[in-house]
DNA sequence: CGGGATCCAGCCTGATACTG
DNA sequence: CAGTATCAGGCTGGATCCCG
């Protein structure tokens, strides 16, 4: 399963690095947010604003502007009064989204395992700094 | 499939997202391409600072003890001279190494749609922008 | 409603130098 | 070899104001 991946890492004959750049473009804070919620279906700007806990009008404009430049999510506007403007993910954002709620369902599963080696570490690097 | 994804975006019973902590965790610069460079095996210090590209010294350190503290890396100290410090991933880290190699491959697979998305987007903007 | 533009603080990061 | 410490700068992202 794992052939292929060396030369992810470090390329000789490229700058490049796909993975580099996949996370370079989703790896910021609210992408990977966006997508998920997107996930659930077609939703407008005003909607997304709501639903996405904690991020501001300014970033979640920069975060759609940028997954759409990368064909991820589709821009959809309705000539309406007041405007209206529908997001949603495209095929190849939708391809994405299986990883990453596969990625989220690790997160949720092994959220106990992650705090308890957290309690574990931090125990033992101030018991070292008491003996220093 | 996507049971449960609902509360991951907005939890209205809780501030904190395991979601969100997996990426304040493994979304920065360096993580993942350190997680997948451990998935070929057990690595010393120096050795990583070479596959690695680009990483400097410090950031691997950093990135080392963070994966370390949350029991995604397991680091062993051989009392050698000069020392030695090996560096594998846990069975946790296995367990993570799967979806991020999915989506390492994701990153492959799809990388040229990916550029004809932007290059059809940016000039999209850029006519738009002409017409002005 | 759905943005664009600007300003600015904070954090992350890289470079460099030093230690055991 | 495997770190730690310090410092400076760039970029991310939040707040705010304005527009169609």
């Amino acid at each position: 399963m794992n052939d292929g991946v060396d030369s992810w890492i470090a390329n000789e004959f490229s700058g490049v690095c796909p993975v580099r750049d996949l996370l370079d473009r989703i790896g910021d804070k609210w992408s990977v947010m966006v997508v998920l919620r997107l996930g659930r279906g077609t939703e407008r700007f005003r909607a997304l604003l709501r639903a996405v806990d904690g991020i501001s009008q300014r970033m979640l404009t920069v975060t759609l502007r940028a997954l759409e430049a990368d064909g991820l999510v589709h821009r959809e506007v309705f000539d309406t009064r007041p405007p209206s403007v529908a997001y949603s993910l495209t095929p190849l954002g939708v391809s994405l989204l299986v990883h990453i709620s596969a990625l989220a369902n690790w997160a949720m599963e092994h959220e106990s395992e992650v705090k308890e080696a957290q309690a574990a570490f931090s125990a033992k690097t101030a018991k070292a700094a008491g003996e220093h």
